[in-house]
DNA sequence: AATCGATTTTTGACTCATCAAACTTCCAAT
DNA sequence: ATTGGAAGTTTGATGAGTCAAAAATCGATT
């Protein structure tokens, strides 16, 4: 088979996303839920999808929804690999803002070379996250996935890291960093009010922020850090 | 008009660099150059000329050729300057080797905002040069053209800069890399040989060097660098 | 001036990715 | 069991970019 246009990588990477995504065990993604994650209307998501099974990258159940197989998770898996160390180094290398890097590495990520992404890998150092706390799949498309907690679900009153931002929106980012809520800060749970919607958080240097549930869910927060 | 798509970037960067390999004065690039160029049948280029026309970017002649206009010149030096910022930082920065970063660059320059350009050029300190001594264009289009003598015309036994080099395929790059016959050094023609085709060089440590002539003519060299 | 060969243009067809809108299927509520 | 609405699929059309091959044009040589 050929190389994947831009658009296979993206309806790959997007039901890798959707398949990670979903809270029911299934794997299984509507079309509807991928037509609207690549902007395009469900006619066309069917259609695309129905290649891609003839391709043998996902299985497609009509009426049910679509899941990768082997062959596409691995290929969705390299090009989340190619956005992600690009995004890192974008941020490291070139000194672009955590906020902007996204949208660069969303067009960047077809473009480079597998030689390119290799040399910024090593660059970086093997990173094991992106500047979102995304984790980066290997050479291989294999992928750790630890399971954070929230900052809806996790304990009041606790140190925590905040370890991953599951939201690339430009403004949502650039309001993190200037409130100092980036990957490896130090914050905990003061309160949440499930009527006002919104929980009240302490962060670094004694800061208040009240953030709404909608944004404290995309917080993803690990055990306090280890003593020393 | 919509941002140009890579296709139509493609064509106005092969007719801008055609028009400046024009020896005879005449800007007009007829139909085959173009279209051999871009690796595409005269057919599809007549056909694209024309729609490229209908934007305003060139103005088409039929039968005798096409030219840019002055937009068209204008995004056509714009693609340059991305793909030769690109270039540099690939090699300065990155550390891809000057044989390799064309084609790399060649791709990228699509998916570059000018944001990553304009960083990218900041982080080069403002470059006049690419790697092979082609010249960068500014944010406005305008790009220094000096004129430099080849090896086929430079005068014998006399020092010279070796200040571009105007072909891009890896296999070449890779030998004058080798042979030290990079831009910014130092050689002189000992001895030139049309019947042999070839031309005899001195290197910098006193290497010998011989070349065909055809190579010999993608050499460009300047006068010798001021004393001190 | 007439012609031959090279170059260029035209025509018809194809692929990829998309949309709008008509049509199907599914399932949850009656 | 029936059915109404949501979700999904199909159909027909479009635009971009391309090729193969037929037709037209140009110009250099006779």
């Amino acid at each position: 088979m050929a190389l994947p246009s831009s658009t296979v990588e993206n309806y790959l990477k997007a039901i890798y996303q959707a398949e990670m995504a979903q809270e029911d065990g299934t794997r299984l993604v509507p079309m509807g839920r991928l037509a609207s994650a690549l902007h395009v209307v469900p006619g066309t998501a069917t259609t695309m999808v129905k290649t891609l099974a003839e391709s043998g990258l996902v299985r497609y159940e009509p009426y049910a929804g679509v899941r990768l197989t082997a062959a596409g998770q691995k290929l969705a898996a390299l090009v989340l690999r190619r956005h992600r160390l690009m995004e890192l180094f974008l941020v490291e290398v070139v000194g672009m803002s955590w906020a902007d890097v996204h949208d660069e590495a969303e067009r960047l990520e077809h473009a480079a070379s597998d030689r390119l992404i290799d040399r910024i890998d090593e660059m970086l150092g093997r990173p094991a996250v992106d500047p979102h706390g995304d984790p980066i799949p290997d050479q291989d498309g294999a992928m750790a996935t630890p399971r954070y907690q929230t900052l809806l679900t996790c304990p009041i009153d606790t140190a925590l890291v905040l370890a991953r931002v599951t939201d690339q929106d430009t403004d949502f980012l650039r309001f993190l960093e200037q409130s100092h809520l980036t990957p490896g800060e130090v914050i905990r749970v003061e309160s949440r009010d499930a009527a006002a919607d919104h929980v009240l958080l302490r962060g670094a240097g004694d800061r208040s922020i009240v953030i709404g549930m909608r944004a404290a869910a995309k917080l993803l927060v690990a055990p306090p850090p280890p003593p020393g």
